[in-house]
RNA sequence: GGUCGCAUGGUCUAGCUGGUUAGGACGCCUGCCUGUCACGCAGGAGAUCGCGGGUUCGAGCCCCGCUGUGACCGCCA
């Protein structure tokens, strides 16, 4: 039997005609001498019913158990009106079936294949391609392919040139800790897969290619997040010649394009706000703020400062600042209890106390509200109105903008105070330090990359005797709904400020030509002016598919502990290729 | 590297203050059933309570360790 039609397409337009379906049993009922059974493709279900008209059929269909491959030719027929079925796009008709054959039995799967998480991760990643059955994750994947496409259509209509880099690349200094592939040729000696493919495509602007675009797969050996994968896919994009504004103009136009596209979003693109990156933070406390969330941190430290509450003067006096948030509606929504477990919560960032204030018709009430006699200045500088709920966070800038930005969310998801008037809340975040302390190494890193251009009046500061942190790049994020989305830059391409660049990150110059030679030698033969972004196809499409994992957007994802369930990978080899790589594993692996 | 949570038939789970024949729902198997779509009815099978140790007369339950797993912090140029 050859199929002739997708069994989730069929629907009243195809009364009357005969039709050969094939796929899957997503439910049999048994009535004796009429049988049905629901057929599931990609596409969707069709209810088929079996009776004692065509013998042979229903004798097959007594055989047939959930997720066997049947194929059956049979007449598109009207239900009964007492019959149809809302709930499915082809529930006025049924297909009565007059030939039926079992193409593959099988087991009984460990979880019913429907909608709706009923089943464990660990099980649903070991069964992966059952899973995928699933009707939404069959949404997901192509929710996932439209957007793919929609890439390589808007690149391809202007001009842009897709070229493949390589994986086995080259270990860089600076970033995420890489992925390494051992040399069998130099033993002891390795690739890296790539992080990003940002400096070939550098390279192919100084090759004169213009516009450059690839649908790439980027890796980084880190801790996985829900939003956060070892490998993930990335619209790659370098252009040369073009200013930031004319890049982010081109996003904004391909984003504008692809939602609708994708989801059918008419997305107003000249409203998408641009925040510098010091705005963000101080209005939202995170460099990818969700701006669905009306309320916003503020800075009440000089007005706190007068009051008498020891930890809110002493976290000022110490340098600290003291912030707050006024959650609409949270004064009855939130008892002391879920603000005890919110204070709690909230110490993973290394806040030591929530305090807060009830705000009524008749003024504050709680523990601290007998610091604030006249609470005039205080309300209305955290905007607060009778019912809400102000948070306080007070201390080091850092540790009170984490506090903030998590308590921004959580109260915003619990109270739903999510503004689905603007469902996709796109934002540009711009103006980033070049420089930020890293802890770990004990001095100043690169906070893009180290190829990001200063700003034009900044770039005094990388000269000797002056303060290279001070100054700030020319770099943007997008952010969608709170997730980076993506993030690019303008680069370097002179060589001079290279150096200094470089110079500023603490390489001597050994080290640079060890680590980038090939990049600052190719500057030496005309590179244009360029920039360029990366966005995260995964994310867009977790955001997209309504998804709040981006496992649920990748077919055959890693588990939180960068395992793959299915395959097991990663596994241990046999010695034989280990002696072939030169390697050694101790014992106590 | 750290913090918190979870682990009970195939699946999801109940199991209180330690004594239960370890309960339920779904699924599975057998039989009956011509209008179901969460089909129904009758019957049945199915559990090393993650692993190891400890406390106790007695442990699914308490304690310790381990393993697996999820979320988060660190990390992610």
């Amino acid at each position: 039997m050859k199929r002739t039609n997708y069994a989730g397409l069929i629907d009243e337009q195809y009364l009357g005609q005969s039709v050969t379906l094939t796929g899957w049993v997503q439910k049999r009922r048994d009535f004796g001498d009429l049988i049905f059974v629901d057929l599931r493709d990609r596409e969707g279900l069709v209810q088929l019913t079996f009776n004692a008209t065509h013998q042979e059929a229903l004798n097959v269909a007594e055989k047939m158990r959930n997720e066997y491959v049947i194929a059956i030719k049979g007449t598109v027929i009207n239900r009964d009106k007492s019959q149809i079925n809302n709930k499915i796009r082809s529930g006025k008709i049924e297909i009565d079936v007059i030939d039926a054959e079992i193409l593959a039995t099988s087991k009984t799967p460990p979880f019913y294949i429907e909608n709706g998480v009923n089943a464990n991760e660990e099980l649903k990643l070991q069964y992966r391609y059952l899973d995928l059955r699933r009707p939404e994750m069959q949404k997901n994947l192509r929710i996932r392919s439209k957007i793919m496409s929609s890439a390589m259509q808007f690149m391809d209509e202007h001009d842009f040139i897709n070229i493949e880099t390589p994986i086995l690349a080259k270990s860089t200094p600076e970033g995420a800790r890489d992925y390494l592939v051992p040399s069998r040729i130099f033993p002891g000696s390795f690739y890296a897969l790539p992080q990003s493919p940002q400096l070939f495509k550098q390279l192919l602007m100084g090759a004169g290619f213009d516009r450059y675009f690839q649908i790439a797969r980027a890796f980084r050996d880190e801790d996985l997040r829900g939003d956060r994968q070892p490998e993930f896919t990335q619209m790659d994009v370098e252009t040369s010649f073009m200013s930031a504004d004319e890049i982010r103009d081109l996003v904004n136009q391909w984003v504008k394009c692809m939602m609708h596209d994708v989801v059918g979003f008419d997305l107003d693109i000249s409203n998408i706000p641009t925040l510098t990156w010091q705005e963000s933070m101080d209005k939202f406390g995170t460099d990818k703020p969700d701006l669905r969330i009306q309320y916003e941190l503020k800075d009440l430290s000089k007005i706190v400062d007068k009051s008498e509450f020891g930890v809110f003067t002493g976290a000022i006096k110490n340098g600290g600042v003291v912030k707050a948030i006024a959650v609409p509606g949270g004064a009855e929504h939130y008892s002391r209890k879920d603000i005890d477990k919110m204070a709690q919560y909230i110490e993973r960032f290394g806040a030591k106390g929530l305090a807060w204030l009830k705000v009524t018709d008749d003024g504050i009430s709680g523990p601290i509200a007998k610091f604030f006699d006249d609470s005039s200045e205080l309300l209305s500088a955290v905007e607060a109105h009778s019912g809400d709920l102000i948070l306080f966070a007070a201390g080091r800038t850092d540790i009170v903008a984490a506090t903030l930005d998590y308590l921004r969310r959580q109260t915003a998801k619990d109270l739903e105070l999510i503004d689905t008037n603007n469902p996709w809340a796109f934002a540009w975040i711009v103006d980033w330090p070049l420089f930020e302390y890293s802890e770990d190494f004990d001095r100043w890193i690169a906070a893009h990359h180290p190829f990001t251009m200063p700003n034009e009046d900044d770039l005094h500061y990388l000269n000797d005797g002056e303060d290279p942190h001070k100054a700030h790049a020319q770099s943007y994020d997008l952010v969608l709904n709170g997730y980076e989305l993506g993030s690019g830059s303008i680069r370097i391409h002179r060589m001079d400020v290279q150096e200094k660049m470089l110079k500023a990150l603490g390489f001597t110059k050994e080290a640079a030509h060890e680590a980038f030679g090939f990049l600052l030698e190719g500057m030496e033969y005309g590179f244009p002016p360029m920039g360029g972004i990366a966005l995260g196809l995964d994310r867009l499409a977790m955001l997209l598919a309504g998804q709040e994992n981006i496992r649920e957007v990748i077919a055959f994802p890693k588990n939180s502990r960068a395992t793959e369930p299915m395959t097991e990978a990663p596994t241990r080899i046999h010695d034989n290729q280990l002696n072939d790589l030169g390697l050694i594993v101790p014992e106590s692996h």
